[in-house]
RNA sequence: GGGCCGUUAGCUCAAUUGGCAGAGCAGUGGACUCUUAAUCCAUUGGUUGUAGGUUCGAUUCCUACACGGCCCA
């Protein structure tokens, strides 16, 4: 939008907002920088809510305060406002004496947004509250646009989605949802580098996408003249650091698929991966579960979560089961003799709505269908295991049973928070399952990987026996704040195109 | 992809059977020296998501589209 249409269809609230603006322009710098805080409101409230009025008088503490006005009640010779800043909200006593007629004049046409920087002595007001009474007050930025109404707020989902910096300004518990999610990151470089992982960096622009079975976006690169890839998972880069000696690696990485958005998807998301030498999927199921263990008693302080009503006890060991055992619970069909029989698996999903194709193997189609039949109702928290071969091309394959493989899912309330498996570190065992989703995606599977060839060759060098585990930071993230929509702890999420 | 619901002032929400589009907050002017959603008086503010249709008349009924939410696939 240019500026002539802006003014045009700039609603009059802004227009009186920019003429105030223009006045103080032409008064001098309407945006000064060389106001300097000396204290922020959450600090002083740990110090001095304390205090009585008594000690703080005689103590006479001056303190330099900046922050939104976010409150503002004008008497006819005093005023009371409020100033958020980072750390909370602290009340500012304003009397017209005290910092000039003129200054309160100018006070009193200022708005609900702006910034303003005050200094003053702290003191408690009659009713008890810790407030600066003001000797010096400015303002340093004139907002332009109006603040949401100051009881509701803003509760537009869209709105606060699409204008997170006024969701955030207003909504206490966005800034605590998003404040989670930082001491969350927090926590998991605790925990990883306590047990001696190294954190690393890898590619998210890849010549061959790989580590997950899903669709990438692509990218082109002019000086190199090739397409690349947006990474749909760091696996394959992570693991070539196994085979460089990197024993006990992990990134926290955002990875980026090119499939349709829900309350469980964006399209770039965030997550934990991690590789560890001479372990299985025992061990890194006991990692899982001793990390979302800590994980919500260090930013929660207990065991038992609820989660949109339902409550999940992180505190007992948790459930394990197999994928063919939930299989025959929820679909009384089943049976250990047709389990593996793709003409039953078929039969079966067509009657479920599944859309089946001619190259569906039983593993494929048993995967189908626990999507359908199984996964809503895993409320967990349950570690699912022995996922088929077929749908797991970087897993190692269980040593009794080939059908297959060492991996686990973890579900909490119907959704899959983690994934991990013992590694496949047979370069040939590999070269063969690339070569079977290089087929499924001339086939016309999207999801399919590609053949990686630098990959083989990194095993062909020797990758120690390993197990790795990837958490979707975003999942874990809504399930600790409580949130329903992976967009509520998001900050930026992607919307479609605003409608004009 | 299918179904249902929603979109009205900057924000939060009303509007009876199709009959003058309203309130609170915010804003503007005024009063007020301890407020807490301050209070009191006065007052401004609208392309009812977009484009069509039906009608003397549409926020209201119909169609399409956009965006969002929920459910199903």
């Amino acid at each position: 939008m240019n500026d002539e249409s802006n003014e045009q269809t700039e609603n009059r609230l802004i227009a009186e907002r920019r003429e105030k603006l223009g006045e103080l322009r032409s008064r001098g710098n309407a945006f000064p920088n060389d106001f300097r805080r000396d204290a922020v409101a959450g600090e002083l409230h740990a110090g001095y809510d304390g205090h009585t009025h008594e000690s703080l008088e005689q103590e006479r503490r001056v303190v330099h305060v900046a922050g939104r006005m976010m409150a503002k009640r004008v008497m006819g010779k005093v005023s009371f406002a409020k100033i958020q800043d980072r750390s909370g909200q602290i009340q500012l006593f304003i009397e017209r004496d005290s910092i000039s007629p003129e200054r309160y004049q100018a006070f009193k046409g200022w708005d609900l947004g702006d910034i303003v920087g005050a200094s003053g002595v702290l003191f408690k007001t009659k009713t008890g509250e810790l407030s600066v009474r003001v000797e010096e007050l400015r303002l340093l930025v004139k907002s332009l646009r109006p603040m949401p109404e100051k009881w509701h707020g803003m509760t537009d989902h869209e709105l606060r989605l699409r204008q997170r910096y006024v969701d955030l300004i207003v909504n206490e518990q966005s800034r605590s949802v998003f404040a989670l999610r930082t001491e969350l990151i927090r926590f998991l470089r605790a925990f990883l580098d306590a047990l001696d992982f190294t954190e690393v960096e890898t590619p998210m622009m890849h010549p061959i996408p790989g580590g997950a079975l899903a669709k990438p976006f692509v990218t082109h690169h002019n000086a190199l003249s090739m397409d690349m890839y947006l990474r749909v998972a760091p696996e394959l880069y992570l693991k070539r650091l196994l085979v460089g000696g990197i024993e006990r690696v992990y990134e926290i990485n955002r990875s980026f698929r090119n499939e349709g958005l829900s309350t469980q998807h964006n399209p770039e998301f965030t997550m934990l991966e991690l590789y560890q030498a001479y372990a299985g999927a025992e061990e890194v199921m006991n990692l899982t579960q001793n990390l979302i263990r800590e994980a919500a008693r260090t930013l929660l302080g207990r065991d038992v979560i609820e989660y949109q009503g339902t409550e999940y006890d992180l505190g007992q060991p948790f459930a394990v089961m197999t994928i063919e055992r939930a299989l025959k619970d929820h679909n009384a069909d089943l049976t250990d003799d047709n389990i593996r029989d793709p003409d039953v698996l078929k039969s079966l999903c067509e009657k479920q709505g599944v859309e089946v194709k001619a190259d569906f193997g039983a593993g494929k189609l048993q995967i189908e269908l626990f999507e359908k039949t199984v996964e809503r109702h895993l409320e967990g928290p349950v570690f699912m295991t022995q996922y088929p071969a077929e749908v797991s091309p970087l897993a190692r394959m269980n040593d009794e049973d080939p059908f297959v493989t060492d991996r686990f899912e973890l579900f909490i309330g119907g959704r899959e928070i983690a994934n991990g498996f013992a590694e496949l570190n047979d370069p040939e065992d590999q070269a063969a399952r690339f070569h079977a989703q290089a087929q499924a995606k001339v086939d016309g599977d999207e999801e399919a990987m590609f053949f990686d060839e630098d990959y083989i060759r990194a095993l062909e060098y020797g990758m120690p026996p390993a197990a790795g585990l990837g958490i979707g930071i975003d999942r874990l993230a809504m399930f600790l704040t409580d949130s329903p929509s992976i967009r509520d702890v998001v900050l930026f999420p992607h919307l479609k195109h605003e409608a004009d």
